[in-house]
DNA sequence: CCGCGGAGTGTTTTT
DNA sequence: CACTCCGCGG
C-alpha cells in the first residue's frame, strides 16, 4: 500500500480519497490535477473495488492514457480501469446497445468533413436564391446546427446570439437541419453530435442505464470546463443512481465555448449533486511566481469566475517573463531559434522547449527557419492527418464494404475513377441504398454501366475491388493493403505531392494491421486517432522542440515556452473580437498558454504584416498593450530592430 | 458531363 | 498557400 500523504499535499489528498459520493475538484493550472487522478485511480483500487467498474472520461484519448499508465506503474491492476473521451465511450455504448435507440449497429461515423458534406448534400433543392446560396457557407449551417444540438437551445437562439447576421435565413436553416436528420438516419450515420445524443437517449431508458450505472460504479471527469450540455446531462445520468462521480476542472481555462462547452456544467454541480464536496487545488508546482505573476493579472482581467490567485509552490525564484518585439515574422523566427539553441546550451533540451500559437499558419515561417537550421520538432493540433483527402479516399472504400447505405463513401469512391465526376456517380449510385448488400450492388445496379461508356475499364477495375475486399473474411490489414495497391496508380495523377501521402498511407497500413474488425478500425479513425496518427504523439519526443497551437496544449507543460503572433487579430483572433463573451475565451486562451511555461516564458510580437495585400502595420495584441501584464514582462527589442 | 487551368478567396480552435 | 469556384474546351 503507498502512503498517499506522501505524494499528496492536504487537499489533493482529500480529493483522491473522497471514494463515496459527488466531488468537485476545482483545480487551478498546474496544481497537480493529473496527479490526483493517479493517485485516486490508485486509492480506489487499493481498496479493493473492482478496475473494471471504474470509468474515468477524459478530454483526448491521450489524456487518460497518460494517466492511467501512472497509475498502472504503482499497480498494474489500474491498467484494467476503463478510460476514454466522452466520444469514444459513448461509441462503445451505442455499438452494443443500438436497437435500443433505433439504429443497427452497423453505422458509420461521419465525421467533421463528411458532416460538412452532408449538411451540402441537404441544402439542395430548398427555396434559397442562388445568391445566398453563396453566401451561406456550407461549414457555417453545419455549426449553426451543431451548436444548437450541443447546447440544447433552439436554432433561432444560436442565430440570434452568435450569427446575427444571418437572422434571415433562421427559417431556411431549421429545414437543412430538419433533412440532415432524416439523412443520416436513412443511412445509418452517426456524426460526433449524434454519438452524444444517442448515448444520451439510451441512458434515460432506465433498463440500459441500469446495466451501465451497475457496471460503472466510480466515474471521474476530467477537464469538466469544456463540457458541454449534452456532456454535463450524461455525467448526471451516469451518477444518477450511485452518486460516486468526482468531476475535475478550471473555469479559467474554458476554451471550447466554440464548440458549445460551457463552464456553467462545473457552476451547476453543486445544484445538480446536493451535498458534494468541493475541494479546490490552489498551489502552483509548475511555474515559477514571476510566470504566475503574469498568470494572474490576466486572470484578475477576467470578468465571469471564481476568484483565485496562484501561488509557486517552487522554491526556486525565478526570471520574469520576456517581451520581446520583432520587425517582421523572419527576424522573430531566427531569433527564436536562436534562443532555443541557447537555451539548451544551458541545459535546456528541445524536448523541454515548446513554440505556442492561436492558430496553426502563424507558426510557418518558424517551421521554414527550424527547417534551415536543421532543429527537428514535432507539431500539434492544425489540420488532422486522418481529415486529409487522400486518407480520406483511400478509408472511402473500406466504408462502403461495411456500410454499403454510405452514399457519401460511394461518391468519395466512384468518383476517383476517370471520367465519372458528380453526375455520374449520383446517376450510377442512386440505386445503391435499395440494396441490401455490396453482392445485390455489384451484380445488380453496378453492374449496367460496366461496359460502353468511358468509365467503363475503371468502373471495371473498381467492382472487382470492391469484391475482392468485401466477399472474403480476410484480415483487416489485408484488406486495407488492397485499396492502397488500388488507390496508389490513382494518387499519382492526383497529387504533386503524392510522395509523402504514400508514406501516409504506409502508417496508416501498419496501424490497420492490429486490427481484427473493420468497423473498430474505421471508428477509431474517426473519434480515436491521436495527434496525427504518425505515432509520435508521445510527449517529449527525443531532441525534439514541441510546435503546438494552445488548444492542443491543454493539460501540458514545458521548461521554456514562446507563446508567438501576440497581435491584434491573430490572438485574440479577429472573429471574436465583435463579442465580448468570444474575446473572454480568447483571454482564457492566452490564461493556459502563459500557464503552460515552468521556467522560461518568452511572449513575442512581429510589426510587419507579411499578408500581401493588407500591408497596414501590427498591433500589438489588446492582451498585453495597456493591459496590467505589461508591467509584470521584461521588454526587449532586438538589436536591428527601429524600434 | 468531365476535367483542367486560372482566378479568387479567406485563413481558428477539435471530438 | 491551400482550397474552392468558375468558365471553357473536349
Amino acid at each position: 500500500m503507498i502512503d498517499l500523504k506522501k505524494h499528496l499535499n492536504p487537499s489533493q489528498f482529500l480529493a483522491a480519497t473522497t471514494i463515496d459520493g459527488p466531488v468537485l475538484v476545482i483545480a487551478g493550472a498546474g496544481s497537480g490535477k493529473t496527479r490526483v487522478i493517479e493517485y485516486r485511480v490508485l486509492n480506489l483500487v487499493q481498496s479493493g473495488i473492482e478496475p473494471s467498474s471504474i470509468l474515468l472520461l477524459t478530454f483526448t484519448r491521450n489524456a487518460s492514457r497518460v494517466m492511467l499508465s501512472r497509475a498502472s506503474n504503482h499497480d498494474p491492476r489500474c491498467a484494467m480501469v476503463e478510460g476514454g473521451t466522452f466520444h469514444s465511450f459513448a461509441y462503445k455504448a451505442l455499438k452494443r446497445y443500438a436497437n435500443a435507440v433505433g439504429f443497427t449497429n452497423l453505422f458509420s461515423i461521419l465525421d467533421e468533413s463528411d458532416a460538412i458534406d452532408a449538411v451540402a448534400k441537404c441544402s439542395g433543392g430548398l427555396d434559397i436564391s442562388e445568391k445566398d446560396r453563396k453566401f451561406l457557407k456550407k461549414g457555417t449551417i453545419r455549426s449553426i446546427i451543431s451548436m444548437s444540438i450541443n447546447k440544447h437551445e433552439p436554432i433561432e437562439d444560436i442565430i440570434e446570439k452568435e450569427y446575427p447576421h444571418l437572422a434571415e435565413y433562421s427559417e431556411y436553416i431549421k429545414n437543412v437541419k430538419t433533412k440532415y436528420v432524416r439523412y443520416k438516419t436513412e443511412k445509418n450515420y452517426l456524426d460526433y453530435d449524434d454519438m452524444l445524443i444517442y448515448f444520451k437517449k439510451l441512458l434515460e431508458n432506465s433498463p440500459v442505464r441500469k446495466l451501465i450505472a451497475d457496471k460503472y460504479k466510480y466515474i471521474m471527469v476530467d477537464e469538466y470546463q469544456d463540457t458541454n450540455k449534452l456532456q454535463g446531462d450524461i455525467s448526471y445520468l451516469l451518477a444518477k443512481d450511485h452518486k460516486n462521480i468526482m468531476v475535475v476542472g478550471d473555469d479559467a481555462q474554458s476554451i471550447y465555448g466554440f464548440r458549445g462547452a460551457t463552464h456553467k456544467n462545473i457552476m451547476d454541480f453543486p445544484a445538480m449533486f446536493p451535498g458534494c464536496t468541493v475541494i479546490k487545488l490552489e498551489e502552483n508546482y509548475r511555474s515559477t511566481q514571476p510566470i504566475l505573476d503574469a498568470a494572474n493579472s490576466v486572470l484578475s482581467e477576467m470578468t465571469n469566475k471564481y476568484e483565485k490567485r496562484l501561488v509557486s509552490g517552487l522554491k526556486h525564484k525565478g526570471a520574469r517573463p520576456q517581451m520581446w518585439f520583432f520587425n517582421d515574422a523572419y527576424e522573430e523566427a531566427g531569433w527564436i531559434a536562436d534562443k532555443m539553441n541557447e537555451l539548451r546550451r544551458n541545459g535546456t533540451p528541445f524536448e523541454k522547449q515548446c513554440v505556442l500559437f492561436r492558430s496553426s499558419y502563424i507558426s510557418i515561417a518558424l517551421q521554414a527557419e527550424l527547417n534551415k537550421r536543421g532543429i527537428s520538432y514535432q507539431l500539434m493540433g492544425g489540420m488532422r492527418f486522418y481529415e486529409s483527402s487522400h486518407v480520406k479516399d483511400l478509408v472511402a472504400h473500406l466504408k462502403l464494404v461495411m456500410n454499403p447505405k454510405d452514399e457519401l463513401a460511394w461518391h468519395r469512391a466512384l468518383e476517383l475513377i476517370e471520367g465519372i465526376g458528380p453526375r455520374t456517380s449520383a446517376k450510377i449510385s442512386k440505386d445503391f441504398i435499395q440494396e441490401e448488400n455490396i453482392a445485390g450492388i455489384t451484380k445488380g445496379p453496378l453492374s449496367k454501366y460496366e461496359k460502353g461508356f468511358k468509365y467503363s475499364s475503371g468502373l471495371l477495375r473498381f467492382k472487382a475491388l470492391i469484391e475482392n475486399i468485401s466477399a472474403d473474411n480476410a484480415k483487416v490489414g489485408e484488406r486495407f493493403e488492397r485499396v492502397f495497391d488500388y488507390y496508389s496508380p490513382l494518387m499519382k495523377s492526383r497529387f504533386d505531392d503524392w510522395n509523402t501521402r504514400i508514406n501516409d498511407l504506409e502508417t496508416l497500413k501498419k496501424i490497420a494491421y492490429r486490427y481484427d474488425s473493420l468497423q473498430d478500425l474505421l471508428s477509431d479513425f474517426a473519434i480515436e486517432l491521436p495527434d496525427h496518427g504518425g505515432g509520435h504523439h508521445e510527449a517529449g519526443h527525443k531532441n525534439q522542440v514541441t510546435l503546438s497551437t494552445i488548444h492542443s496544449a491543454k493539460g501540458m507543460e514545458w521548461e521554456a515556452v514562446f507563446l508567438i503572433g501576440l497581435i491584434d487579430g491573430v490572438f485574440p483572433v479577429s472573429f471574436s473580437l465583435g463579442d465580448d463573451e468570444s474575446v473572454e475565451e480568447e483571454r482564457r486562451l492566452f490564461y493556459v498558454g502563459l500557464t503552460r511555461a515552468k521556467t522560461d516564458l518568452f511572449i513575442t510580437f512581429h510589426r510587419e504584416n507579411n499578408r500581401g495585400y493588407m500591408s497596414q502595420l501590427n498591433k500589438l495584441s489588446r492582451f498585453i498593450d495597456s493591459s496590467m501584464i505589461l508591467s509584470r514582462l521584461e521588454q526587449n527589442v532586438t538589436v536591428n530592430s527601429d524600434w
